[in-house]
RNA sequence: GGGCGGUUAGCUCAGUUGGUUAGAGCGCCUGCCUUACAAGCAGGAUGUCGGGGGUUCGAGUCCCUCACUGCCCA
């Protein structure tokens, strides 16, 4: 038997099978454009690109990525339905840090550390576990259906990629914007390596504020028996202070200015410098200062010449600076530290405190201020060659244009408040630390000369010292920040820097003319990319990081007509749409050790990839995080039976029909619903509805209202297709002898043909089930491949008429059936009903009057100009309505019901009657407001009239 | 400390440039196994739109203020 589907809507039976077909079959491949595409502008197509924002290759899929990936799906397959290009490029970053832990971690259960294998061989054990385990992520993006282009795959490590970030450090380092310098970095000793202020969370909590007093010295260097009290959260750092910082007014300290302190412990003799950003107010009013270990104290140091002296060495121990407490843990450090000072009388006191304490983003080690030797980005300097630097080119792209009216935004953020985000931090960006004390990453290409202690950076490694010729030279151990790789996606996949006719292109290792030509192609066809879609918390890692990257070197690759790229188009996208964080169903943030984390796959397995997908869909309005509830999702794997059985029914009569000999030409299935002006008015109605719907999910989804676009779609498939039409059409589905064929074959094929534009608006958001339905409905003789690459139903106009008429053979019905329930018909009973209605009203009852009875099991329509006294009523501005039922009326219920309504009724009598006998209002407001007011007013009054009418009809207790 | 948001039905949220009597899903109550669907059908109840003040003919929507709350940055 032809479209068989199983009784029971089962999605697990159908996902795993389609995600293999789209992946096996390579549906979502998107070819290199020919020159001759390219000469026709893509053969009339214009492209629609985004590139997943990079996971991290050891992670595992979570309910952010899987809205984060929802969202573009839902975005990517609208778009090439609707006849763009579509490319999604997917891929993973090698996340140094977290990389590299993992195979420590591994080796450790071995008994061996990195150490012990040297750094060749560690990086290949690491990507021996790249290929075993990394990019687990990816096959669960596979089994949820992400409509990506897996030929293009990208890893931030791949060669393809290696010569950008090579090409792009040769560049900026040559340009003075690359700078290697000895700063105050975040330093995680756990992971041994710098990491940026962004790889640094900050957590409360409580510690303490140990107060100790410094002695103050005399002239011949003796304690002058004063002291001077200093406040810190991190005792141990004392044994790195060079001065301790008074606000210059602090009248308390006046006295001591220019005189000398001990330093406990160290027997130091330190300066009192004076300093106005010391406050007044925060502890004791002195601050030590250890400009090694603290960014604050770092800048005094530099300000006031101070010596910078490291007590720790890069596993958080105490080295040999720090005296007796040379090789002690951070830690045991300072408790020894506080003990000692205690017997010493030097400590005042100890606080409890709140403090802001940072930790490793990775590992969550306590991160600790460390003074050292680092490579950094100069983001906020002009190039050797003059212009803008990068943060300000950064800034260009995305800020409104001061004259510009409408505003260009070469970048446009959605919502529209992340862009005062983006700006905020971009003016206010530090320079950018770049290098890790890794060996999981690119590793830095510049190398140091032995004899004359220059660097050397060049494309290709050198033999020798571009400075002085000695072949003694050694290339930098560390490695690149892994943002600085993923920062150059949107060129680097599409082949930058080996573009045809750009500046170095011919970089060494491949087929260079070849791959010159195919990337040029791809570049132009597909950058700048169309959007980034990503979460508010990497705002800065990916976002800040591609703009200023990107619109760095895009713009020496010319425009496909030859002309200078501008800024517009040296963007990496045109776009960029924030989401929201996914929370539990209590809106607590999901953690591990709250133990409240979702994870997709399991929702996915219980309810199906399309019920969740939908559920985020429907709560991702902009802006707002998702409150993540399962009873949501149970709610739309309903809708998907729903669906489900609606195509059931729907094959049913197909086949029952094919019996008979009447058939549904499927060859000829429109895109969307189209119906003759004469057809019956649920047809009419149901192509309206349609039209309707689709236009707001096309509205929705151009403002990445998802929200919007999943709410039309299923009050059209339910509300309107299931509960109306499919109960309509049942009147005409009659397979007897004799029947009209005609009519019945006419009626079949609109119910089909608007089934399957329906399936079509759907597929983007249920890919799934609609993929399995729509193969049923051809039999397996689609017209394509898929339905993903057949066309989003255009929307045709919508007839209101048909609209309004149907609208009101609904209220009939609905206030019928309201009636049955308060007077007490037998479900089953089928009743006549008394009907009086203005003329209009009365012939679209009369046409239709066989629905009426169909959906409200009425034996008959009486129209009458006065309903028969004695039934109960339902009255509305069109019509009144009542049941002829020898009724059981509920006298107190019924009473009840009409003082409700009358007093609802008198709330907007009262309302409207004011506004209208206010003479300003009648004045000042737009005619159509008090025109429309005064038609209701007219109606309210003449409701209220019945009601009240009706309440005094009914027989007193 | 600086900045940005939120507060609308029991819950989670919509509510377009102020405009006619504030919506949805879920949940809740009542009655139905009406042969596509009980993961269903039909009917029903529920809101001083956080408090206060102001602008306006008109405020959930704009302004001020207070309260509570969330996030980012330092």
């Amino acid at each position: 038997m032809p479209h068989e589907l199983s009784k029971a809507y089962d999605p697990t039976a159908i996902e795993d099978h389609w995600a293999g077909y789209w992946v096996s079959e390579n549906l979502f491949a998107v070819e290199t454009p020919t020159a001759a595409d390219q000469n026709q502008s893509l053969d009339g197509k214009s492209a629609f690109t985004i590139l997943l924002p990079p996971p991290n290759v050891t992670g595992r899929l979570h309910m952010g990525h899987m809205l984060n990936q929802a969202e573009m799906d839902i975005l990517t397959r609208w778009r090439r339905m609707s006849g763009r290009l579509a490319l999604w490029v997917p891929g993973t970053d090698h996340a140094g840090i977290a990389t590299q832990m993992m195979v420590e971690r591994q080796l450790a259960t071995e008994g061996v550390k990195r150490q012990d294998l040297g750094r060749e061989k560690f990086v290949e054990r690491v990507w021996e576990w790249k290929r075993h385990y990394g990019g687990a992520i990816l096959e669960q993006m596979k089994r949820l259906g992400a409509s990506v282009d897996w030929s293009r795959e990208y890893f931030t490590m791949d060669e393809r990629l290696s010569v950008a970030v090579r090409e792009a450090f040769v560049r900026l380092y040559g340009q003075g914007l690359i700078y290697r310098g000895a700063y105050i970095v975040n330093w995680c000793p756990r992971c041994q390596t710098a990491i940026s202020d962004l790889e640094v969370v900050h957590d409360e909590q409580k510690g303490h504020l140990w107060e100790i007093k410094y002695p103050v010295l005399n002239a011949d260097g003796k304690d002058s028996g004063e002291f001077i009290t200093v406040a810190t959260t991190r005792p141990e750092t004392m044994l790195g202070d060079t001065a301790v910082a008074i606000h210059p007014e602090d009248e308390r300290y006046k006295h001591l200015h220019s005189k000398k302190l001990r330093l406990p412990l160290m027997n130091r003799e330190i300066p009192i410098i004076l300093d106005s950003w010391v406050s007044l107010d925060f502890g004791t009013g002195a601050v030590k200062v250890t400009p090694a270990h603290d960014p604050n104290d770092f800048a005094l140091g530099e300000r006031h010449g101070l010596a910078s002296i490291n007590v720790m060495d890069d596993r958080g121990h105490i080295n040999d600076n720090g005296g007796a407490y040379a090789g002690l843990d951070r830690y045991q450090a300072r408790k020894k530290i506080v003990a000692d000072l205690e017997e010493q009388g030097l400590l005042a006191g100890i606080k409890d405190h709140v403090n802001n304490v940072g930790h490793c983003d990775r590992c969550k080690t306590v991160v600790e201020p460390r003074h050292s030797t680092q490579w950094f980005i100069a983001v906020n300097k002009s190039p050797n060659h003059g212009g803008p630097s990068l943060a300000e080119k950064a800034i260009a792209a995305v800020k409104p244009d001061a004259n510009g009216n409408p505003p260009r935004r070469a970048i446009k953020f959605t919502p529209e408040n992340y862009e005062k985000i983006y700006l905020e931090w971009m003016t206010n960006i530090h320079d950018w630390c770049i290098s890790r004390q890794l060996w999981w990453g690119h590793r830095i290409p510049a190398w140091h000369c032995t004899d004359c202690h220059k660097i050397t950076v060049e494309r290709t490694d050198p033999t020798k010292c571009a400075h002085c010729g000695s072949a003694k030279i050694a290339q930098e151990t560390d490695v690149l920040d892994t943002w600085f790789s993923s920062g150059l996606l949107p060129v680097s996949v599409f082949g930058w820097p080996r573009i045809a006719g750009a500046k170095h292109a011919g970089a060494p290792g491949l087929d260079s003319e070849t791959w010159e030509a195919k990337n040029l192609a791809d570049f132009n066809a597909f950058y700048p990319t169309s959007l980034l879609v990503t979460g508010f918390d990497i705002l800065f890692f990916w976002v800040a990081r591609m703009i200023m990257l990107g619109c760095w070197f895009a713009d020496d690759i010319p425009m496909p007509d030859g002309s200078k790229r501008t800024l517009k188009d040296s963007v990496p996208y045109r776009e960029v749409y924030i989401h929201a964080l996914v929370r539990d169903a209590n809106r607590e943030k999901m953690s591990k050790t709250k133990g409240n984390v979702i994870d997709p796959i399991e929702i996915v397995k219980q309810y199906g990839t399309d019920a969740v997908r939908f559920t985020l869909a429907s709560m991702a309005s902009p802006g707002t995080d998702i409150a993540f509830n399962v009873a949501r999702t149970e709610g739309y794997r309903a809708f998907a039976n729903k669906i489900w059985n609606a195509a059931r029914f729907i094959f049913m009569n197909v086949d029952r029909a094919a019996e008979v000999g009447i058939k549904v030409d499927l060859s000829s299935l429109p895109l969307s619903p189209v119906v003759a002006a004469d057809a019956p008015l649920e047809d009419r109605w149901i192509a309206a509805e349609f039209h309707t719907a689709a236009g707001k999910v096309n509205r929705a989804l151009e403002e990445y209202r998802y929200d919007d676009a999943a709410n039309a779609i299923y009050q059209f498939f339910w509300g309107s297709f299931c509960d109306w039409y499919l109960e309509i059409i049942k009147l005409r589905l009659d397979f007897s002898e004799s029947a009209d064929k005609a009519s019945t074959q006419a009626a079949l094929t609109t119910l089909v043909s608007v089934f399957e534009s329906s399936l079509r608006l759907l597929s983007p958001f249920m890919p799934f089930i609609t993929e399995e339905i729509w193969h049923a409905i051809y039999d397996g003789n689609a017209p394509k491949k898929s339905i993903a690459l057949a066309s989003y139903p255009p929307t045709n106009a919508i007839d209101s008429n048909a609209q309004s008429e149907m609208e009101l053979v609904q209220n009939l019905i609905a206030e019928v059936r309201a009636l049955r329930k308060e007077i007490g018909v037998e479900e089953k009973a089928v009743v006549p009903i008394e009907v009086r209605a203005d003329a209009q009203a009365k012939a679209v009852f009369a046409t239709n009057s066989n629905i009426v009875e169909r959906l409200a099991r009425v034996a008959e329509v009486r129209f009458v100009t006065e309903i028969s006294a004695g039934l109960s009523k339902h009255h509305t501005p069109v019509f009144d309505v009542a049941v002829n039922y020898e009724r059981t009326v509920d006298v107190a219920a019924e009473r009840d019901r009409l003082s409700k309504e009358i007093a609802r009724l008198e709330k907007g009598f009262n309302a409207n009657e004011s506004k209208l006998t206010s003479e300003s209002f009648i004045a000042k407001a737009p005619a159509h407001i008090v025109d429309g007011l005064k038609k209701q007013h007219a109606e309210t009054s003449a409701l209220l009239e019945k009601a009240r009418t009706a309440l005094e009809a009914l027989p007193k207790e």
